[in-house]
DNA sequence: ATTACTACTTAACACTGTTAACCAAAGGAT
DNA sequence: ATCCTTTGGTTAACAGTGTTAAGTAGTAAT
């Protein structure tokens, strides 16, 4: 029954939450099938954590960990104009909830269920993905190809427009007639587009990578 | 307990949690807290609907149509441009979400939690919004104001879009720096920009309405 | 008058998050 | 060596959940 025991139960009962959370779903997710998983008793979940959405707080934390991973390398291995760097990272933000769903999905859980406010102070060590953009909005905005506004506000509603897009994906809302990833590319070109500095066209993003 | 007996217990059951969720939140809402407010049994419920999630469904439903009443009387009550339409109807969305947080997260709430599918059948009942959003984008391109694009397409992206933004102010995950009504306001800005043709400039809106 | 149906109820099941009470092992102090 | 306290876990129990099965009044039909 010991699989992890690095400093504790505590990693590996988050380890054994993800588990359930990516097989079961974050419906199904509850506190005795976690413990059972973990090969311990229900309550011993509360010598680690505060209660059930504390528990949750730290499956989003390491969910949002990975995503600004994902996002950190697609940062870093794209070169080019910030318009194209920017386009990296929203696909990039794209793929990573399209390959794990559930665990794109815990990260905005918080809001629709009305769970316990998540908690400040994690939340600005997860800004990594938002200062990204910040910075590519900046030397954008510097070369003149992307509108001149606060970037530390647009590069919110960057995130909170693809956010949405994807939302909406995931939910399976989508119309069947249109194409899911025609659906996302035209988003992106869309958001993207949305930045750009008027009458500063660029001729290598209006083009589909994605068919 | 009868308040409104119209055709039976349904909608005095829908109703009865309809208020029990503006009033104490999705997290709240029990089968035995609404059979209590409509002065009934809980299991009665299941005379009328297959289980909870149908009762959402219903919920749901309900919510769309109000969402899409506000959207159709601010597409009715607009003139001029399909810009200055389509910025009538972002606003009218997020005034909505803003007025009526719950009835609106419930909405989205489908894919959060992961409950059962949202029937196809009421979806396309629901569809109002969508079509006033293609009308205007093809009057639009008609005009030559709004980027050539596939209107079924876009005008879902449109709403994704809008829906995100909501969501994260909603979520209160906006920093405290970012003025919240400041945020919508570009976030609009931004969304619409990203269908207005490049290079047909309308000097009536970058402007802000709402301090 | 008896049957059948309708609209509802009560009882019960298996499960949930959470709290209280308990317990065994491990040191430390005397 | 014995007592005390702490640490890290346990089991039992509570109130509440969605859901199913069985039962029961009231009404309509034959």
């Amino acid at each position: 029954m010991e699989e992890t025991k690095d400093q504790g139960l505590k990693l590996q009962i988050v380890e054994a939450a993800r588990e359930v959370l990516l097989s079961e779903g974050y419906r199904n997710l509850s506190l005795r099938k976690i413990a059972r998983r973990a090969g311990v008793s229900a309550t011993s979940i509360y010598l680690h954590f505060e209660g059930k959405d504390d528990l949750v707080h730290a499956l989003i934390e390491e969910a949002i960990a990975r995503l600004n991973h994902r996002l950190e390398q697609a940062a870093g291995t794209t070169k080019g104009s910030p318009i194209n760097k920017i386009e990296a990272l929203a696909r990039a933000y794209a793929d990573f909830a399209l390959e794990h769903p559930r665990e794109y999905q815990v990260i905005y859980l918080v809001s629709s269920d009305e769970m316990t406010r998540y908690p400040k102070e994690k939340f600005r060590k997860a800004r990594k993905g938002y200062e990204l953009v910040i910075d590519v909005l900046k030397q954008g905005i510097q070369e003149g190809v992307i509108q001149k506004t606060k970037p530390g506000t647009a590069a919110y509603t960057f995130w909170a427009q693809l956010h949405g897009v994807m939302s909406v994906v995931l939910s399976k809302r989508l119309d069947t007639r249109i194409n899911q990833n025609e659906f996302i590319e035209e988003a992106i070109s869309h958001i993207v587009s949305g930045y750009r500095q008027q009458g500063s066209l660029e001729m290598d993003d209006i083009k589909e990578q994605r068919i």
